[in-house]
DNA sequence: CGCGTCCTTGACACCAGTCAAGCGTTGTGG
DNA sequence: CCACAACGCTTGACTGGTGTCAAGGACGCG
């Protein structure tokens, strides 16, 4: 299945006719190689996309050299819908590993909108659960200690690449340096390191080679004080559209 | 000029068409009380609504009763437009100080934006600005010290207010108690008080009776490695719709 | 082989959290 | 009118979680 056909059916299923026009909407995939920018801090945005294969991150770099990651990029996963907007972008999107991204254009999602209202919220509610996601992790910056934050981006991640079917048992890809973890916590790359080994002595996890392997998801959800609520993944055949 | 329009007109200025049309489509204004929940945490999300006056802000609990607020509304701003797609919600919002809010539904807005193509990119750009900020949070409490953050926050909060034309000199409002303050910068109140002591040593501001006075902005933005882009205020004239 | 990247470890320093106590103001009820 | 509680602010002493510095090892790659 197409990957962004996947991500909005966890909202609620398309059929064929929204999957088709859904693709079609789509311009020519293209190569983003990995430790390369997608787009760039302060460039002047002109079309949104979406990520088809890979895992990408927002990150912002400040002026004396820190970095922080704002949110992983997981396939299906569209971005910067509308941006054209805004006269500068205020983030860069980093490639973790090889990607490959399909750009769209404004104009074909108002008309995918307009024609399928089903896709229309199935949009809507992926912009939304992303402002949900950033909420989650200012609250998780702020507040949790270095383990329980480490331990609830973990939690976030493998609920994430599950529920587009792309984790292999209890591994999924989390193509991420040690000082990757650490920006993306606000930690020092050894301390990331030290919470790793932490959790590793523990039996809760295994994290290395591109790879994060959960062996104890209830004790770390417990560590994390995780509670997958915020992304709205259940939204109960009530709601669906 | 309602408050509103006045937000709205950030983006570009409004015609009398487009501010009446803006106004009508309102419903009525309700009051909130401080330190009342405008909506809380778990419920299940209705409308949308809008801050007329007033201060309030998102806040996220944990189990175990530490709070992280997620960011300020201001008059104008508005809250959760198209929040009805989603089961659950996943914050609170919580009035600082004597509010008035009027809700609007999604079929007004609707409207709105397919008559008035300017009115749907300023909600559009309103909402984009919305989550730039959030991601602004996430960088500020992941990367900087407890002084950055502080400073951070009073010169985003600054110049947000002066946008709105809600300053008096080099006053405004920010009804916060210093509990309040470590909780919007992840720091504990007796750390965020010692901050302020410092700041306000230093000659930098003023802070309390629910009011804050920057002294020397120079300085304040330079602690805080400012740099106002994140809020998207300058569209310039080239991107005006 | 030599270099770069990433991971690991130990020693030390410090920013910030916790605990505990005290003070001023406000509001309320006897 | 005063006693008292509630709340917010302030201060000091102590602790501890994290950052920093420094060095070294493992691995892949040109």
């Amino acid at each position: 299945m197409h990957p962004l056909v996947r991500k909005l059916s966890l909202f609620s299923p398309l059929n064929t006719e929204e999957a088709t026009a859904l693709e079609m909407a789509l311009g020519a995939a293209r190569h983003v190689p990995a430790k390369k920018e997608v787009v760039r801090q302060g460039e002047e945005p002109r079309v949104a996309f979406v990520l088809l294969s890979g895992v990408a991150c927002r990150q912002k770099l400040l002026d004396d050299g820190r970095r922080q990651i704002l949110s992983f990029l997981l396939p299906g996963d569209s971005c910067d819908i509308g941006i054209a907007v805004l006269a500068q972008r205020d983030h860069s999107i980093l490639a973790l590993v090889d990607c490959t991204v399909s750009s769209v254009t404004d104009e074909a999602l108002d008309y995918l909108s307009a024609q399928y209202p089903k896709l229309r919220n199935a949009l809507h509610w992926a912009a939304l659960v992303e402002e949900s996601i950033a909420r989650e992790w200012i609250a998780n910056v702020g507040q949790r200690s270095g383990s329980e934050r480490m331990a609830h981006m973990f939690c976030e991640h493998y609920c994430r690449m599950e529920a587009l079917g792309l984790t292999d048992g209890p591994s999924c890809l989390l193509p991420l340096t040690q000082i990757d973890v650490g920006d993306a916590l606000g930690v020092s790359p050894i301390h990331a390191n030290r919470l790793l080994q932490d959790f590793r002595r523990l039996g809760l996890l295994a994290f290395g080679d591109k790879h994060l392997t959960i062996l104890n998801f209830d004790i770390l959800k417990q560590v994390a004080g995780f509670d997958d609520t915020y992304l709205h993944l259940n939204q109960l055949d009530s709601r669906r559209a």
